[in-house]
DNA sequence: GTCGCAAGCAAGTACCTACTTGCTTGCATG
DNA sequence: CATGCAAGCAAGTAGGTACTTGCTTGCGAC
């Protein structure tokens, strides 16, 4: 009983703490989001503070589905199933992810608990290209870290800006995550076949020299 | 006399709404910045909601300097230093874009202003490529629009984010639009000599397929 | 029935917010 | 010297903010 309300109260905080910010977020609007007297929010949560911090936590930890990517298929098929996950997690997300890097100066750690899924997710990604590497299936020259910080890039700029510069983004929403990953794909110089044994020496020898 | 005591004012103001937001911008805070009365701030601007409109006003058309693209030397080149421009451009101003963007929802207009600049400027490159490929330079098949946009989130990402997501963002912060350029040049197949006239017709066809 | 507990309700505290008013000060021009 | 004007200063208004207190209401367990 008393944990249907707890609900209730965290569901209402994110509505609004994604419409308004933490300042624009006050416990009255909450507690009338939520239908609840504004004292219980105190007595539940101690302050606003805590309650919003709470909702983060409760908002992180509720939806963790950055997946990790499988092996097996074709790769570019594969990515672009992760990317098309990811950007749904990413747009969900959107205006609490806005708001919280917004004011990641004034609460740091509201913003790193909130970039830590995305973090991870591009981790796992550089983990499977560091796979088709060893495969023969990328160029040995390709700056794949440097590409992936911009497929990310991409992913991130979609989900949080598409809504509010539109012109910023010239492809339709579900053609997206394909396109990214298309253009992503000619920039590693993917390959369908491994290439023979004489250029993945030299790629190897390549991708030690950078950083 | 009144001039410089109005630039002041304005200045402070960027300073606070840069740290705090729209709602953390108290008029007394900006006073206190600008070391001025607070009424001083009313009779100039009339209200709070009038003097930070001026503010991005007076911001964006202070710094209009996402230029153009120069044609003739190397591309690549041309490039590098464009996004380095750019990227600068966006860097001194990440803070307020950030803002802004978080309290798009709310303040649509001060948005749609702060992000003419950057818009105009993927225009530029838009146009720019389209040069280099009917100069036969670009890869026929290459998605442009795509890569350009990819390319300009990458800008806006490593600008708006990497103080708070360093590990999003492993290349150093000198080296990054070089390195930026060089992927989106693998992505859209940048040459230094034009291909024979048969394959750049077929580049032609499959431009206007899309869209 | 009654006990305890979770929630609602009304009111209040102390402080911050944008914005106003009336008056004083200093300075520059006639 | 006098006029005007731009800024400072002190005080006040009306409302919002987080958070507290004291009391009432309903409901389930003993």
């Amino acid at each position: 009983m008393s944990e249907e309300i707890r609900n209730r109260i965290l569901g209402a905080a994110a509505r609004v703490y994604a419409q308004y910010g933490f300042r624009g977020a006050t416990t009255r609007l909450i507690a009338a989001e939520a239908d609840v007297n504004e004292v219980t929010l105190f007595r539940t949560f101690g302050s606003k503070a805590e309650l919003l911090q709470a909702m983060l936590a409760s908002h992180v930890s509720a939806t963790s589905i950055p997946v990790i990517l499988d092996d097996g298929g074709d790769p570019e098929r594969a990515m672009t199933d992760w990317c098309a996950t990811l950007l749904e997690y990413l747009r969900t997300h959107a205006h609490i992810i806005r708001k919280t890097m917004a004011e990641a100066e004034e609460r740091p750690d509201a913003a790193c608990a909130s970039c830590e899924g995305p973090n991870s997710a591009a981790e796992s990604l550089m983990l499977y290209l560091e796979r088709l590497r060893q495969n023969g299936l990328v160029d040995g020259d390709a700056d794949t870290e440097t590409a992936v910080s911009m497929l990310m890039s991409a992913l991130f700029g979609d989900a949080l800006y598409r809504e509010i510069i539109p012109d910023a983004f010239p492809q339709p929403v579900e053609a997206a995550p394909a396109k990214y990953v298309q253009t992503f794909v000619r920039a590693v110089g993917l390959r369908a076949t491994a290439l023979p044994a004489r250029s993945r020496q030299r790629r190897v020898a390549g991708t030690r020299r950078r950083r």
